[in-house]
DNA sequence: GCAAAATAATTGACAATGCATCAGTTGTAA
DNA sequence: TTACAACTGATGCATTGTCAATTATTTTGC
């Protein structure tokens, strides 16, 4: 039990996390999503377009985990899809801006209560007040995350006289 | 806000559960597996077969959420890389035993006490009956989605106690 | 026992993904 | 200003993943 080799996975949290997120999102994805041919990152990145419009990539693929080269390829089936705009941001044109257009709009509006009723379902049994603890838990903890020290561009730092050359 | 067309992301519990997954997954990848040019998804299954040895592929992916096709592919890569063996089980013909070899062994129980720090490192902060609270919240979800009616074809009988809590 | 259905694993064809890199734009500091 | 760094998005390429068969084996119903 407290061996420091074995991990015992159904007290493990990422591993708990991993497999609701995958349940969830493998449920909702083939039952409400693909009947209208959206995958689950387009149900992300729309989802993410209804609670706050006119989006820059950069900041659709922070808020939903995409990778930024693979949100840029995402948008582009979307646009053709003629689920979103994109063009030119006004403030700078280096950007662009993702907005929803009319039928995207009311393809997400249909699908929003069904993703509460699948949300709804997943909750059956818990309790209000542990709801709230697990969601303000999660919260906390992407931000542990979030804030933790990058050993990426920290430690890997190039020499000065590489980064001359580079 | 309540607002049945609009959703609160920083209250949905799917969007919460999917964006700590993505971050513990992202960073644990890079930092700690990349090196030994492991994939998250290799991890898994490796760390499922470092606390039940001797697996079916079929069973590896429901403990993983890996697709079969996938695994099937994955395991091939962890046999190249001399990290696991598959044998024929030697109860059926057409079913594959999964383990993991002496070097794979070697590796996992390296890693298993960096996944320990990560996972400290995530939940720094919460307290420890909140932590049991959001532990246990996430298997109940689990199991609600695990036993829900599958509109897909033939339904999944589970043992009455589950039925109860779904 | 035997045909039919179910199960386990694999494969082919195709799509999606991620990394490295490039091009264009904006910010910054000498 | 001007050169340099940082930012944003897009793309080439190889890897990886998914869906729909396909093969091989086992189980089930008659």
């Amino acid at each position: 039990m407290g061996n420091p080799f074995k991990l015992d996975l159904g007290d493990y949290l990422p591993y708990l996390v991993n497999r609701v997120g995958a349940i969830i999102a493998e449920q909702f994805g083939e039952e409400a999503l693909a009947p209208h041919g959206l995958s689950i990152a387009m149900w992300r990145v729309m989802v993410v377009l209804a609670s706050e419009a006119n989006q820059r990539q950069i900041d659709l693929a922070a808020l939903t985990s995409i990778d930024a080269s693979t949100l840029s390829r995402l948008v582009t089936r979307l646009v053709r899809m003629g689920l979103v705009t994109r063009t030119r941001s006004a403030r700078s044109n280096r950007e662009v801006a993702v907005k929803l257009s009319a039928k995207g709009r009311a393809l997400v509006v249909r699908l929003i209560p069904i993703a509460r009723e699948y949300e709804a379902a997943a909750i059956a049994g818990v309790p209000a007040e542990e709801l709230a603890v697990v969601k303000r838990c999660l919260r906390l903890i992407y931000g542990n995350m979030k804030s933790r020290p990058a050993p990426k561009s920290g430690s890997q730092q190039l020499p000065p006289h590489d980064r001359l050359l580079a």
